[in-house]
Order: structure tokens, then sequence, then C-alpha cells
DNA sequence: AAAACTACCTGAGTGC
DNA sequence: TGCACTCAGGTAGTTT
């Protein structure tokens, strides 16, 4: 469920109720998440949160002692509740906070995972990841024609590819193609350079956005007061198979790419 | 090495 | 109502 914008949402909820709390208790209800919840988690019990991030789609609060990462999967969502409020089905994993809140993750399909490490930018999931793409420095036409060289990967699974750029799910995949104008089955080797530079900025114009309206909620994105995100009524082209191009008037088309859906309009992406 | 595919899991929606 | 089926915002791991 969550690409980028909806963890950047969901941290900046979170972020005020976590930084400089004491961890009073951590509840285990279900550990089977991606990996299972390590036991080490408990370790954690009675430490302050120091500080509250984001790595690509990886959340990561960080104690004197350790960091505990979470990763929201595809249906993952944050909530900050009154310790009183009855338990959902799907709430895996709780931290009750000194404030007298608590943080509680709920996760359907239980893509998601919560595990512990020292030092979580040289964590095995986060030590490979490429840049962020709202980093302008790292993240530019440069470098994507650098990373693309001798490619011959859909450019669509190009840009969702982490160890390229992170954050960039689905969704996005498809809105800054249309942005950027690029039909999303090019092969990223073909890519040229200007085209690149136009897709670097659709990316963090779309991201951008995105953060702004709260996030995308199609089906069930929810933010840490259970709100929904406003970005869907801005989508151009993304679930919009068959409807007007909003560019052009021709036909938006969905076809299916890496296992994915994909939505683009084959007059103005080529 | 890179690309393509599989697997993990629940729930919502559709058509019969 | 019920059943069978498809689809869903991610990504590590395996196979080709």
């Amino acid at each position: 469920m969550p690409e980028l914008p909806e963890v950047e949402t969901t941290l900046r909820g979170v972020a005020p109720h976590l930084v400089g709390r004491k961890i009073v208790e951590i509840t285990v209800r279900d550990r089977r998440l991606r990996w299972p919840v390590p036991d080490s988690v408990h370790d954690l019990t009675g430490l302050k949160i120091d500080s509250a991030r984001r790595r690509g789609k990886y959340l990561i609060f960080t104690t004197r002692a350790a960091s505990l990462i979470i990763h929201l999967g595809m249906s993952g969502s944050l909530r900050i509740v009154d310790p009183a409020t009855a338990w959902q089905k799907h709430d895996h994993f709780a931290i009750l906070l000194g404030s007298g809140k608590q943080l509680r993750l709920h996760d359907p399909r239980r893509f998601g995972c919560v595990v512990l490490a020292a030092e979580p930018d040289q964590h095995p999931l986060l030590a490979a990841l490429g840049p962020e793409p709202l980093d302008d420095k790292a993240f530019n036409a440069t470098h994507l024609f650098a990373a693309s060289h001798g490619k011959s990967v859909a450019v669509k699974n190009f840009i969702m590819d982490s160890h390229v750029v992170v954050g960039v799910g689905n969704i996005y995949a498809s809105e800054s193609l249309f942005i950027a104008g690029i039909r999303p089955t090019r092969p990223a080797g073909k890519v040229t350079r200007t085209a690149f530079e136009r897709l670097a900025d659709a990316i963090r114009q779309v991201l951008g956005a995105s953060i702004e309206a709260g996030g995308t909620t199609l089906r069930d994105f929810l933010n840490e007061k259970g709100e929904p995100g406003y970005f869907a009524q801005s989508l151009r082209v993304y679930d919009r198979a068959g409807q007007r191009c909003l560019r052009c008037g021709g036909t938006v088309k969905r076809i299916v790419l890496g296992q994915r859906s994909t939505y683009f309009c084959p007059k103005c992406q080529k």
C-alpha cells in the first residue's frame, strides 16, 4: 500500500508522539510479519526514543541502544491511539509511550516487518538502497542516465527498483512517466538524458505534491489519526484505463508490466 | 550480470 | 448466499 508519500505522511504524524518519549511497554500480538518480530524488541523497554526518520519506505525509530526499523509492506499503517482503544483484528505490534498514548501497527496482509538494528543504515535491508528522490543532489538525470546504461529492463520497472531510487512504487511510477511523457515499456537504456531530466523532475513533483496532500488513499491507506490522504483525486493516469487522457484527449491504456498494473497514454508517452 | 518470475497474506469486488 | 476467481499501494529470494 504505502509508497514514499504515505510513509512520509505516517512519519510526520507519529514523530511528534514518539521523539523524546520513553518506551513503557512493547506488545507483540502476532509476530508473524514478513519475518518474525524478534524477541529482542523487548530490550528497548524503558529506553527513550531519540529520533524518528525515514529511509526509502523504512521508518527508523532510534534509542541509545538500537533502532527499530518498520516497513509497512502493502497494507500496513501506524496509528496513535489511547491504550484503552479496542484492538483491531490486524493490530500486530504496539509501543506504549511515556505520554500514555500507544503506537499501533496494523497490517492485514502482514507483508510489513519490524526489525531491530544497532546501525540501521548498515542493515542489509537498507545498506544498498539508492538515493532519496527528494534529494536533488543525489537524485537527478545524471544519476538515472548512468544507472540505466546498457539496461534493457522497462523504464517503469527501473524506477521502481529501490537500488536505483527509493520510494517510487506502482502508483507514482505510472504518474511520473505520464508527466514526463515517457512510455513505461521503453527499455531504461534507451531513455535519453533529456527525458531523464523530465523524469527526475516529475518524480520529485508528484511525490512532493502527494506528501502535501497527505498521501494517496486508493483503498485503505490511513494516517496516524485514521484519516485518508487526498492525492487520489490528483492522479492523472493511475486506475483510469479507458478514460480520457487529461493532456491530449486520447484513451488511457492499462497493461501489465512486471506483474503490476501500469497505466499510460499511448499518444503522449513515447 | 541482469531479467523474469515466485512467494508471502488477507480482504474486497465481480460474475455465476 | 455462496463459491470461484481476480486484484491490490512491496520486495526478498529464486530461477532462467
